[in-house]
DNA sequence: ACTATATCCTGTATGC
DNA sequence: TGCATACAGGATATAG
């Protein structure tokens, strides 16, 4: 569930109040958490004290929290992932996986994950960009995406609008609320050959998923329950203003069409079948 | 190079 | 009431 707008505001809580400690220890509480850290969890818990972070990062749902020695602590929250910042003597939740003292008297960073989806590891000479994360395309909010560049890219794929706009690889940070959230927005339904769409409108596509992920931004993200939370845990708003994602049966806020769900790589879709059509279902492109 | 699918996980909701 | 099943879905390994 956390998207590009969940993770950046994580991302905020951690800017707040990371910069400037040293942590003095770490502790792995359920090794899974730290899979990616390949050289195993007790290797993670002796690499990390002494460190001091500098400003924390992101790539689209991926964050790293950089160390002023050039190294980065890589953190992707999967699907249930949660920082949290709480002070010392505060109860431990349920699920807290990975624990950060530092060397000050303020809050430890606890690393908290239901499903386990979501890891941590250590990438040596990550700071700037992880070498992990080399696969990653940047982001909609990066400077460097050319929307002219990036829509004649999308457009060479013969699959589903949506399954591309999925495809970290291809533009990053957004997952399936926002996907169907944009394409909603843009009146494309899910399914469009993105090969037989004009570059104009795989732009107003992307157009659209810049401003619902900038909206959600704006209202602290998304939150069905407490599974995302920022890192003092509270919960973001935007689930009030969702226009298609989980409203199947309701009514479309465009036109009034009930809204349908179908199922979709081992997930679903929302959309709405009268804004939303797919148009010349087999045959010529010619557009 | 591209495309699609199975897999990991657990709490909640639903069906019988 | 209890048990079983479906569902939520990130990234990635793997197969085609």
């Amino acid at each position: 569930m956390p998207e590009l707008p969940e993770v950046e505001v994580v991302r905020r809580g951690l800017a707040s109040s990371l910069p400037g400690r040293t942590v003095s220890a770490a502790r792995v509480r359920h090794p899974r958490a730290v899979r990616r850290h390949l050289a195993g969890p007790a290797d993670f818990e002796t690499r990390l004290p002494g460190r001091t972070f500098v400003a924390p990062r992101r790539r689209g749902k991926f964050l790293w929290l950089p160390f002023g020695d050039g190294d980065a602590l890589v953190a992707h929250l999967g699907m249930s992932g949660q920082f949290r910042l709480d002070e010392p003597d505060a109860p431990v939740l349920p699920h807290t996986h990975v624990v950060l003292d530092f060397a000050d008297a303020g809050p430890q960073l606890r690393f908290v994950d239901q499903r386990t989806f979501g890891g941590l590891w250590l990438s040596p000479g990550g700071a700037e960009l992880p070498s992990e994360l080399a696969h990653i395309a940047p982001d909609l909010f990066e400077e460097d995406v050319d929307p002219a560049v990036l829509a004649r890219s999308i457009q060479r794929r013969r699959s589903g609008i949506k399954r591309v706009l999925l495809d970290q690889t291809v533009v990053s940070g957004i997952g399936n609320i926002y996907a169907d959230e944009a394409l909603w927005l843009a009146g494309v339904h899910p399914e469009t050959p993105a090969d037989s769409m004009t570059t104009a409108r795989i732009r107003r596509v992307l157009e659209a998923a810049r401003q619902v992920m900038a909206e959600a931004l704006a209202q602290g993200g998304t939150s069905f329950d407490r599974l995302y939370v920022n890192v003092n845990g509270s919960s973001g708003y935007f689930s009030r203003s969702l226009n298609a994602y989980g409203r199947e049966g309701l009514p479309c806020p465009r036109c009034g069409t009930p809204l349908r769900r179908v199922a979709f790589a081992n997930r679903s879709s929302h959309f709405c079948p009268r804004c939303q059509r797919l148009r010349r279902p087999l045959g010529s492109r010619a557009e």
